[in-house]
RNA sequence: GCGCCCGUAGCUCAGCUGGAUAGAGCGUCGGACUACGAAUCCGAAGGCCACAGGUUCGAAUCCUGUCGGGCGCGCCA
């Protein structure tokens, strides 16, 4: 609040002198409370455009904030100290002030309100349906579905897709896996293909398939084996078992909280001919041409390597082909701008499909790719390799037996999406005590136990003067302030693991509140005032356990 | 070889697009419950921010190089 009018201020200032606008205006809370409740360095940066000393320009500053309603009815007192930096001490009413706002404003604190708000297409996950998710793919689950929750709450709108890639030959692989299985249960000697997936689980598919129909495929089978991959047995073991994935998948997903608007499929853009109608006309622009049996879309203009094989040269269209008549039917829905969520191994791709949605939008910066670190799996402190082809992994069903949604979630979403994650499920288990989502939500649940206790002549209320006196309440109340700064920058920077952290900042504030002052029990107004902190409090936990997908529980 | 991500306390990681004495959790050591929940709080120890240069008033942060790790580099998906 206060930082929105020091930056109007200085905005006026700035044009007023004719200066080049400088680097943003940017108010930090100093770690030393003997700078301040804030302050900001902008003299300093500003010194090289204005061409003189910081400290003078500080003194220029001073009394232009000084002079400003809004800024003098909140700051006492401005310092300038070190090399030019401008230190604010809050009057104490700006306290009480704040917290009366943010009562008013109930479960809406922090939302965010965007000038511009964007109707982003938010894609993630997006599997193969050939077998469980694991915990690399619950990451990407845990950190897409923060930040459809994010992006939400600071003030854009969005949808959300799952992209089904239920075509092509790693689904034929499956379906004849899948094939053999069932056919293995009645004793034929098929093999599960070299290049096929041997876990465990297509054995359970298969015995799910079999409860559906019976023996009606055996004789089939055992008369054309697997090899044909386009055979009517093959064909319906592939559709029906990536069915039952999907289903699992969903269910599995749902239980994590994470829930997709849209759920895309890959196989009718083929079988409905819009592959092949993206293809036509990118060659109709002569973005795409033929060479050397095969059709290619120019990408090397817009940043790529080389260019890319839309058609082999057998005619069958490859991966992207498919990907770019997806993105087509995404831009024709209208959306102003697409993120993508993709794992590390995937990075590669990231400058074609840049590309082919940039020779499609003639826009580069409709489509944001973001690449997602791997999570590195470890037992006993070794390094384990995921394959969902060999049915090696910890899936995400195990991982929530394990540790729960909560400590689940938390875990996954607290660490920079950027950043490889070591995860010891052994460790995990063992150490979920400690996990520090139980530090938020108990905060929450001991703030549910003091409204509880309270009595119920007594209202939150928040009267004028300097009710909050205490450095404890001040700095929960501040911490309390950055809220809705922290959702819109966490948001812009697609960084969800930021309100993890603050989260806990949050749950420490208040815990050392609780630790010094009495809620219960003291002076009727300041227990009021104090009532008042304490809901904002639990609702700012709250919203922020929300943005996560964690619940946030009245007693634990 | 080339590209992307990364290297911060014993361990796992933050560090707000360049600011003041680099932080948190876990672990270790030592304290605090006869009033609102001790799943908490207070204190201590622990650092050449991989290394070397550069940019400037100022660098963990930006640039270059070196070393080390992960992931990619198909007419696979």
């Amino acid at each position: 609040m206060l930082a929105a009018h020091v930056q109007r201020v200085i905005g006026e200032w700035v044009a007023e002198r004719g200066w080049e606008a400088g680097p943003p205006v940017v108010i930090e809370r100093p770690a030393e409370s003997d700078h301040g409740d804030y302050a900001t360095p902008f003299c300093l940066q500003l010194a090289k455009v204005a061409r003189m000393a910081p400290r003078a320009l500080a003194e220029e500053a001073r009394a232009r904030l000084l002079a400003d309603a809004e800024v003098a009815g909140m700051v006492g007192e401005i310092d300038i100290a070190g090399p030019g930096f401008l230190n604010f001490r809050l009057r104490p009413e700006a306290f009480t002030r704040s917290v009366s706002v943010m009562l008013e404003q109930a479960d809406e604190v922090g939302r965010g309100a965007r000038e511009h708000p964007l109707d982003i297409l938010l894609e993630y996950v997006s599997v193969n349906p050939n077998g469980p998710l694991h915990v690399g793919h619950a990451r990407y689950a845990a950190y897409g579905n923060s930040l459809d929750r994010l992006l939400s709450f600071s003030g854009h709108r969005v949808t959300t897709e799952f992209y089904i890639n239920d075509y092509g030959r790693q689904m034929e692989m499956f379906g004849r896996s899948v094939a053999a299985r069932y056919a293995q249960s009645f004793g034929l000697d098929l093999e599960v293909p070299e290049e096929g997936y041997q876990g465990e689980y297509v054995k359970d598919i298969a015995a799910e398939v079999r409860e559906e129909v019976g023996d009606r495929w055996v004789a089939e089978l055992r008369d054309q084996g697997l090899d044909d991959a386009g055979s009517p047995a093959v064909d319906f073991f592939r559709v029906r078992g990536y069915q039952l994935v999907l289903e699992q998948m969903r269910a599995e997903l749902e239980r994590f909280r994470v829930t997709f608007d849209r759920w895309f499929s890959e196989t009718p853009l083929h079988t409905e001919g819009r592959v092949q109608a993206a293809i036509d006309h990118l060659l109709e622009t002569g973005d795409a041409f033929h060479a050397d049996e095969a059709v290619w879309l120019r990408t090397t203009p817009y940043g790529d390597d080389k260019d890319r094989v839309l058609v082999r040269s057998n005619e069958r269209p490859t991966y992207f082909a498919a990907d770019l008549a997806y993105h087509q039917d995404k831009l024709g829905r209208g959306y102003g701008h697409l993120i993508n969520i993709w794992g590390a191994d995937h990075h590669g791709y990231v400058p074609r499909m840049k590309a082919a949605v940039e020779i499609m939008s003639h826009d580069p910066d409709m489509l944001e790719l973001i690449i997602g670190q791997m999570v590195n799996l470890l037992e006993a402190g070794e390094s384990r390799q995921m394959s969902t082809r060999r049915g090696e992994m910890v899936t995400l069903g195990e991982l929530i037996d394990a540790i729960g949604v909560d400590a689940a979630r938390f875990f996954l979403v607290m660490r920079s999406h950027d950043q490889t994650l070591d995860l010891d499920l052994s460790l995990a288990r063992r150490q979920s005590q400690e996990n520090p989502v139980y530090y938020v939500q108990y905060a929450h649940a001991r703030i549910a136990s003091i409204v509880r206790n309270m009595p119920a002549e007594l209202e939150p209320a928040v009267g004028a003067g300097e009710l909050f006196d205490t450095v404890y309440e001040r700095d929960l109340i501040k911490k309390l302030d950055e809220f809705a700064d922290l959702v819109r920058e966490a948001a812009d920077r697609r960084a969800p693991h930021r309100v993890a952290g603050y989260a806990q900042e949050v749950a420490a504030a208040f815990h050392v509140f609780y630790k010094n002052c009495r809620v219960i029990g003291s002076d009727p107004e300041v227990s009021a005032a104090r009532l008042a902190l304490c809901l904002v409090t639990k609702r700012v936990v709250a919203r922020a356990l929300d943005l996560l997908g964690v619940s946030a529980p009245e007693s634990m």
